[in-house]
RNA sequence: GCCCAGGUAGCUCAGUCGGUAGAGCAGGGGACUGAAAAUCCCCGUGUCGGUGGUUCGAUUCCGCCCCUGGGCA
C-alpha cells in the first residue's frame, strides 16, 4: 500500500485538533504523536486540555506525559523523539499522524536543526545573574562585540535569544550565527498537512473563554495548588510558564485576584492562538488542506483518497 | 430635590493656559534553530456625553439638559 508517509494535523489552540485526530484514528491505520510542549508534562492535565485517560486509551498518543514538570525538554529533544517514533510507526506499516499546536516543533522536525551546544543551566544562571546587574540591553551590546551578526538580528529586548546566543559562544567558542549558517540535513519526509483554521476570530475567542471556565470547574486551581505544594517548582520553569498555570500560580500567591487571574489567563490563551496563526498563515501558503469544518466529512474524502493511494 | 466629583480609543485614565488629542492594557500584524503555551518587534481618528452661547475658532470657557458615582436631605 502506498499510504501518505506522514500527516501533520495542526491548528490554533481550542480548534478541535484532538477530537479530529481521534476520529481519524478510528478509521485509518495511523498512530498518533503529540506535538505539544505542554502535554509532555505529567500531572498537568486540566490546564493543558490534555485528552483524558479514556480518550487516550481509545487513541494512544506518543509524547504525552513523558517528563516531570521540574524537568526540561526542548525542540531538539522533540526532534529526536519524534524521528524515532516516526521510523518505528512506519516500520509497523502504519502512518504517523502528528497532532498538536507547537509550531516550532513541526518546523524543526521538517527543516532540521543545526548542531549547537545543548543548554547549560549553570551558564544560563550566570548569564541571568549578570543581566540582573547590567540589564539585557548591555548584554546585547556584549553580544554585538562577539557576534555582530546575531546581535543585529536579535532585538535588544529579547532576553531569551540574547542569553542563548551568549551561551552558545561561551560553550563552543563559536558564534551562533556561524553555527546556524551551515546547511542542516532535512529529514526525508513527505508531509500531508491538515490545518484546522479558526473559522472566525470572535468565535475562537469565545471558545477559549468558555474552555477556561470549564477548566476551573474541573478543578484547575487545585491542580496548580498541588504542583505548587511540591516545593520544587517555580515560575521560571518552562512548565509553570504555560498559559493558565502561570496566572493561577500568581493567584495562589496572592498577586492576582480571581477576576484578574481569569482575565489574564484568557488573554494569554488568545495571544497564544494568535502567534500560532502567524505560523500557520505561512504554512497554508504551501500545501495545506484548510478545513473550516471537518464534520462535513470533506476531510475524510481527502484522507480516503490518500490512503487508497 | 440640593451639593460635590466625573462623563475623552474596546477598558482604565492623562491632556488641551481655546487652534479638533495620547499613555497603559485589550485588540491587530510580524519575527521565531536545545525555554516555544516561551521570548520579542511594529501598529493609536476617537460625533473628547448632548445641546445652545461667547469666539475667527470650543473637546477645552459659560448656560441648560442627560447619564454615572458619592454626600446631604
Amino acid at each position: 500500500m502506498s499510504a501518505p508517509p506522514v500527516i501533520f494535523l495542526t491548528g490554533a489552540t481550542a480548534t478541535g485538533k484532538t477530537e479530529l485526530a481521534v476520529e481519524i484514528a478510528k478509521h485509518f491505520p495511523v498512530e498518533l504523536i503529540s506535538v505539544d510542549s505542554a502535554l509532555i508534562y505529567q500531572g498537568m492535565n486540566i490546564g493543558t486540555a490534555k485528552p483524558d485517560s479514556e480518550l487516550l486509551s481509545q487513541a494512544p498518543h506518543f509524547l504525552i506525559d513523558i517528563i516531570d514538570p521540574a524537568e526540561y525538554y526542548s525542540a531538539w529533544n522533540f526532534v529526536q523523539d519524534a524521528s524515532q517514533l516516526i521510523a518505528q510507526i512506519r516500520h509497523r506499516g502504519n502512518v504517523p499522524l502528528l497532532v498538536g499546536g507547537t509550531m516550532l516543533y513541526y518546523h524543526v522536525l521538517e527543516n532540521g536543526l543545526n548542531e549547537l551546544p545543548v543548554a547549560d543551566p549553570v551558564i544560563r544562571a550566570k548569564l541571568n545573574h549578570e543581566a540582573d546587574q547590567i540589564g539585557w540591553v548591555a548584554m546585547h551590546e556584549k553580544l554585538a562585540e562577539i557576534d555582530p551578526e546575531s546581535a543585529s538580528r536579535i532585538k535588544p529586548g529579547d532576553s531569551q535569544r540574547i542569553q542563548r546566543a551568549l551561551e552558545v559562544f561561551k560553550i563552543s567558542g563559536q558564534s551562533i550565527s556561524d553555527l546556524q549558517e551551515k546547511q542542516t540535513e532535512r529529514p526525508d519526509m513527505e508531509v500531508t498537512r491538515i490545518i484546522l483554521n479558526a473559522d472566525d476570530r470572535a468565535r475562537l475567542h469565545r471558545r477559549i473563554e468558555q474552555r477556561f471556565h470549564v477548566m476551573l470547574d474541573k478543578g484547575f486551581i487545585d491542580e496548580v495548588a498541588d504542583l505548587k505544594k511540591r516545593g520544587d517548582l517555580n515560575l521560571d520553569m518552562p512548565s509553570m510558564r504555560c498559559v493558565g498555570y502561570r496566572q493561577v500560580w500568581q493567584y495562589l500567591e496572592g498577586n492576582l485576584n480571581r477576576e484578574e487571574m481569569i482575565y489574564k489567563a484568557v488573554v494569554a490563551t488568545r495571544q497564544l492562538a494568535k502567534r500560532q496563526m502567524t505560523w500557520l498563515r505561512k504554512q497554508s501558503q504551501n500545501n495545506a488542506f484548510d478545513c473550516l469544518n471537518y464534520k462535513n466529512t470533506s476531510i475524510f474524502k481527502v484522507l480516503n483518497e490518500l490512503f487508497q493511494g
